[in-house]
DNA sequence: GTAGCTAGGTTGACGCTGTCAACCTGATCT
DNA sequence: AGATCAGGTTGACAGCGTCAACCTAGCTAC
């Protein structure tokens, strides 16, 4: 029970429990019942590891978004799902998240290919809406960045628990991205 | 040369430096010239001796905010500089920013009063923003809170290199910041 | 004026961590 | 059969946060 997924699957687990910190090599190895340096066998370093979650975590969660993105018919409605999920995800599990978009000073191969498939994604829901007329025209990568950077940015704030301190009016990061959403449609 | 505001001041650098891994207390002390120990006579805790780096970083930022939007004819383009600075900061010293914003198990007071702070003149500078026209109707707390999202995410997605993925079609933070007040303008 | 309190500093220890080095073992390849 | 090697082991090391005990200068109360 030491393989490398196995790896991967405890130091997640401890992820989720308790941030970051939590995740050290030797209870890793003391959960997947092997001794304290096996984990070396696998993974250069510890930041290898994290990567290794980081990266398993954003593929798997940037296909549920593609799939759920599918069904969909209208481009508006689809773009609005897809940034869901996302910020769906970072409050649920905002370890994994802040993992995934925290600064990566080893750049992991598996990492930015998975993040560069999510943008490329989302780009195409932006140029569909385009096209229905649900969003003004304009170059797309723009577009795209801008919501991306609410979605972001709301999922952040809210995960970190800085969106909410004004006590009241209270707004959730889903209908911020949908209030970007409706004001980009009346400018279109 | 022990004293409380030195070591903020040491832990500050070593933050800037290093990220926020090469804040050892043991370092701090070092290099204030005092032993391993002392900071303990000052801060509970290295928690706590982050927070008050937080709380001073944060609550003089703030300040340098609202200066400098005092001196903006325009409710809009103080609302556009506003965020460039809320920016800036955050590509200059990314790790501030991402200790600033970062999960607060403990909460200290003195952080939660400056982010309340820099959220009432946000609202502020909206509202004013909405009576000039150059901003839709609607709660201005909410509209804040996109505005700020914005911000937010666009700023910490180009501070960890998520942005620039695609490669090329980059769209700064503060470009995106402009796209959005823009639009909204158009949309009022 | 002296006794006592206290803020601030010190040394030393503890357990935990990431990491390195050395050694072992069973399967696979030649 | 012998070599290679992926994967696992134990043991060590320095550095970390933290706790406990002790020290000391200066202020306060009497």
């Amino acid at each position: 029970m030491g393989t490398r997924d196995d790896l991967i699957e405890v130091a997640t687990g401890l992820l989720d429990a308790g941030g970051v910190a939590a995740v050290t090599l030797r209870e890793v190895g003391r959960l997947a019942g092997v001794s304290h340096n096996a984990p070396y066998k696998h993974f250069a370093d510890k930041q290898a590891l994290l990567a290794a979650v980081a990266a398993r975590d954003l593929a798997r969660h940037t296909e549920l978004i593609q799939q759920a993105v599918r069904r969909k018919r209208s481009a508006k409605s689809a773009l609005s799902e897809a940034m869901g999920r996302y910020i769906a995800w970072a409050l649920e599990y905002p370890e994994r998240f802040r993992l995934v978009f925290g600064r990566w000073t080893a750049e992991s191969p598996e990492l930015t290919a998975s993040a560069e498939a999510a943008q490329a994604g989302l780009i195409g829901l932006v140029e569909a809406a385009q096209a229905a007329g649900a969003l003004p025209a304009g170059d797309p990568v723009r577009l795209a960045s801008l919501v991306r950077s609410v979605a972001h940015g709301a999922a952040d704030l809210a995960a970190t628990g800085h969106l909410s301190e004004t006590g009241k009016g209270h707004a959730s990061p889903q209908q911020l991205v949908d209030d970007l959403l409706a004001y980009l449609q009346s400018a279109s």
